[in-house]
DNA sequence: TTTATTTTACGACAATTGTCGTAGTGATTG
DNA sequence: CAATCACTACGACAATTGTCGTAAAATAAA
């Protein structure tokens, strides 16, 4: 299940891997206010590709088209991290990650959090 | 100078910021060591593409046509792992480090490199 | 200076992406 | 039942990407 989907695809994804089964109108929604101003029919063929694909699945229930995800989140969210890290890091996680911090705006609050996770991760051999 | 190149595009980048001003010949070489088997004429369109949209810069030195690449880096790179931790992990560098490293095969030193960098952004507050 | 050999320039193609418009289907309501 | 509204299905388009083939130009070799 490791599925590299484009930026509009992902939108979809993470929209339903947040409210399980959704329809196309509420996912359309959703990204509408996020801010996204796309039709909804755009909304629709990307959902119809993403079937296609086997990455969402669909089933009708009482008249209602209802599609859920099918690729696990943590998976594809590994390939996407993984793949940035090794095609422009080198596979550094440092190179990443600094770069990622753009070397100022750090916010500390998500420093010490990666520290606490990274102390945790050393202690635990 | 912000450029997001496509995959084909950054593989070329990385060569020219390793090798200055570098023949279409040398890039390809180097892309055709690391592995990846395509043919000359391919890296040369994707070098031209490169020019035209202003990331690369042709100079004829005795009959030499060198290129060398006009965006950064650091920008470049930084665009890059932003882009991602923003748009698939919510802004948050932690969860994009934590998938990143796929949560076990993580390397002992990697990490400890990210801790020591860790601490030392902490500290320098 | 012809003929090769090497490089560069152009243009072509298929696949993917992001976006819609429009037509068709179904359910809703006078 | 017929007019209406809400959705879905289908197909179209332009832009981008990854790849080449072939022609044209420039260098080097005979």
């Amino acid at each position: 299940m490791h599925y590299q989907p484009s930026e509009a695809e992902l939108e979809i994804l993470q929209v339903l891997w947040e409210i399980e089964p959704a329809t196309v109108r509420s996912i359309h929604e959703r990204i509408a206010a996020a801010g996204k101003d796309v039709g909804y029919t755009t909304v629709l063929k990307q959902i119809q590709r993403l079937t296609e694909k086997g990455a969402l699945e669909k089933e009708i229930v009482e008249g209602s088209h209802l599609y859920r995800a099918v690729v696990k989140e943590t998976d594809v969210k590994q390939q996407l991290a993984g793949k940035v890290m090794r095609t422009a890091f080198g596979g550094s996680a440092l190179q990443m990650v600094m770069h990622a911090l753009g070397n100022e705006k750090a916010d500390p609050e998500e420093l010490q959090a990666l520290k606490t996770w990274l102390d945790q991760q050393l202690s635990k051999k």
